[in-house]
DNA sequence: GCGTTGTAGTTGAGATATCAACTACTTGAT
DNA sequence: ATCAAGTAGTTGATATCTCAACTACAACGC
């Protein structure tokens, strides 16, 4: 439509960045998920919907909340439910006040999962990210990605209504 | 094993970034694929192999190769190459010398279709990631994310030698 | 009240990813 | 030469994810 048809390339240094945090991204991603599998009982996904509910009271919050906190697709959110619902990690119950919302809670179960893997799981944190980096730059990455992570939201939301 | 039982938690500070970090993260990469499933023919992942194979001499590349350059399981990409491989973007032909080795080639029909969906991903790159950041922050985005990248690796190694 | 539109969550089919074998070849030691 | 161990890549079963319906309820306008 109106999109004219010249585009602006990156430039070397700008490759050079992008490639750094795809790469990096991708090996960050793959040991974090490789020291779960060798040691913890949940993986990354499991782990951090535990850790949401955990901070929740009652240990219970809403599908459509728990699902837009992980950044997760309700669909997913709901086979990962599934899932951990038949290992007895969470427990759904019907929400009050409205009658389509479903809550989601953790049980007893799930909280002892939570608190065996946490251990592990915050030491890998730190072996492969926080303990790699200078104090400043841990805080200049977490800047960094809300930036990112905003952008990258508002253009989400401008997209589903621009229909 | 040799482990003791204390844990260093995260502080305050050190979680905010971890945790944006991660946020900013999943919702990037969920902008960006959702920007190449609505104008774009390539998924990333395709997008890329493309990419890494178009700056190959002859764009050829050996598998393993290639599976190294995108941080692929081996299984993964003999699975991604197959599609693509019935899509008519790629093709295997033997490696000299080795017998037991395969070569990806990128076929016109995928120089076409990475010439084609380039400007898009560019665009969205840029969008979403490149001209949000001042230049110091996407210099230093890379950087940090080049030292995470280099600690996971080595992680990664490490633990394939452990045994 | 009644219809329209929007929201919450689920479902199931198809696409993709993972994991543990497995084949075939290479390398290096004896 | 022969054998053991390592490397390259594939395979297929299973697990997980995605996408497009679909159900059920809520909220709003009239």
């Amino acid at each position: 439509m109106g999109e004219t048809n010249d585009v602006r390339w990156l430039d070397e240094w700008q490759q050079i960045a992008w490639r750094a945090f795809l790469a990096g991204n991708a090996r960050f991603f793959e040991a974090l998920g490789a020291a779960h599998d060798a040691e913890l009982d949940l993986n990354i996904g499991e782990y951090t919907l535990l850790v949401q509910l955990s901070e929740q009271p009652d240990r219970t919050q809403r599908m459509s909340a728990l699902a837009d906190g992980l950044v997760l697709s309700r669909s997913r959110l709901t086979h990962t439910v599934t899932r951990m619902e038949q290992r007895g990690l969470v427990s759904r119950c019907a929400a009050d006040g409205d009658r389509r919302g479903v809550n989601c809670r953790m049980t007893d179960l799930g909280y002892e999962a939570l608190v065996a893997a946490a251990p592990g799981h915050v030491r890998a944190v730190r072996r492969l990210l926080v303990d790699v980096l200078d104090p400043e730059e841990l805080e200049a990455l977490g800047r960094i990605m809300s930036k990112v992570g905003t952008a990258a939201r508002r253009e989400l939301s401008e997209g589903a209504a621009d229909c």
